[in-house]
DNA sequence: GGTTTGACTCGTA
DNA sequence: CTACGAGCCAAAC
């Protein structure tokens, strides 16, 4: 056995590791073309004012997933305009034939919009 | 313990 | 249209 508990590798408790394994589900299941914000992916995940920690799950997420298909409510990259990781996101979608104008994202068009289906099965 | 931080969101001006 | 502030909540100090 482990005779100090400290000395055990940080892992996440299973609250979140379940909130991180949802994200994961709800990101790999938005389709290429369509984006869907924090807020969205958060509610769809469990965790209804959760916008944020939705960013920290993608951010230490292991397993690869299409995290580029998250965006704010605004329709913009998260990260700073110009960074790396914003000029790479928006290419990103680009690819997949989403439209980005000035930066910009019209959520009407390109917002992801799960059946009733999708929604169910990730239900508790 | 309290305080700050962050890949957010929304209402208000 | 942009700007600002309050609200959000777990992690990191």
């Amino acid at each position: 056995m482990n005779a100090s508990p400290r000395a055990r590798a940080p892992e996440p408790t299973s609250t979140q590791a379940a909130f991180q394994a949802r994200v994961g589900e709800v990101v790999r299941s938005i389709p290429p073309g369509r984006v869907a914000s924090y807020g969205q992916v958060a509610a769809l995940a469990g965790m209804p004012r959760g916008a944020r920690h939705v960013g920290r799950a993608l951010r230490l997420a292991r397993a690869p997933m299409p995290w580029h298909r998250v965006i704010t409510a605004a329709g913009r990259s998260a990260f700073p305009p110009g960074s790396v990781a914003c000029r790479e996101q928006l290419a990103r979608l680009r690819e997949e034939g989403v439209a980005v104008v000035s930066g910009r994202i019209d959520m009407r068009r390109f917002r992801w919009r799960p059946n009733l289906d999708e929604i169910l099965w990730r239900l508790p």
